[in-house]
DNA sequence: ATGCGAATCTGCACGAATTGCAGACAAATG
DNA sequence: CATTTGTCTGCAATTCGTGCAGATTCGCAT
């Protein structure tokens, strides 16, 4: 096939509900604009990101309400939270086990699945319970490969 | 054994002088202190961390010097730069092809080798020219795992 | 050695990302 | 519909990192 097959997205709004409320957390019209927003996302947005789409639909929306938000699906394990790029956080709404491809020029990512990521061997590892491993491939996305000019 | 072999570390001070000079760039007291802290470091410094080494040796450096230099080193290839913690780079003096283990807990990263990294079976690559893989495990350390279990 | 030009150092200001705080406000519950 | 509690917004504060400028120093060629 030429591209994944259809992957597991952050779960479908009402569920975040059910999950928000069922740990005393309350469902505002700002969480659900997000949980939206986030279901059947397919890239890998920045707070900021997920903030410009929110305002659109939301004028008024606070960034600091987004975070707030973002961070609760994370600690909630509904959302990865990716430390890939330099200075900012990206979250993964697909919390299906995958990894990420990066291009060393403009900073794109992509999701990509390693069959074996959980199966290696791995040496010098003394004294440490592992729970997750995760990969990410370097490299040049076709578009900064064959420019000139490696501007994002 | 019970240690990973000897690893190689960044370059010896004289060498990275020699590399120094060779690409215009003059090798200050300053620059030759960041050679010797990073030649021989074992763990994966933050700026702060080897300013803050630095300062005990030469009260007065500024912390700007600190993140010249590693910048100047990371874009001759003789430093990595580790994104893997949020919020700040780490740097590795350990050039030498290796990967690293994260204790989510308390945040320790550790070396590691995978010896299959280069050769995983990656679905979803298309229009992507890799060049470098890094592998993660992510787990808890064994300080952090018998100390206060942090997940319920 | 000496001098000159170019690179560097330091301190500070600035910018981006993220969090802390407080008062107004709204969601859940009975 | 009233109460309780969590949330929203705006702003200040913090942290990490970089841009800038003037004084200084390195390194090469006299």
């Amino acid at each position: 096939m030429s591209r994944l097959a259809k992957v597991a997205f952050v779960r479908q709004p009402a569920e975040l509900t059910v999950a928000f409320r069922a740990k005393g957390l309350k469902v505002t019209p700002q969480r659900q604009l997000l949980f939206r927003l986030l279901h059947g996302h397919e890239g890998h947005p920045t707070a900021e990101g997920l903030f410009a789409e929110a305002s659109e639909q939301m004028p008024g929306i606070s960034l600091r309400t987004v975070y707030q938000t973002l961070n609760d699906l994370a600690a909630m394990g509904e959302l990865q939270v990716l430390h890939i790029t330099p200075g900012t956080s990206r979250f993964d709404p697909n919390v299906e086990s995958h990894h990420h491809a990066k291009c060393v020029s403009c900073g794109q990512l992509r999701d990509i699945h390693v069959p074996q990521a959980q199966q290696l061997e791995v040496v010098g590892l003394h004294d440490f319970h592992p729970s997750h491993t995760s990969v990410v491939v370097n490299g040049l996305c076709t578009p900064c490969a064959t420019a000139t000019d490696p501007i994002q």
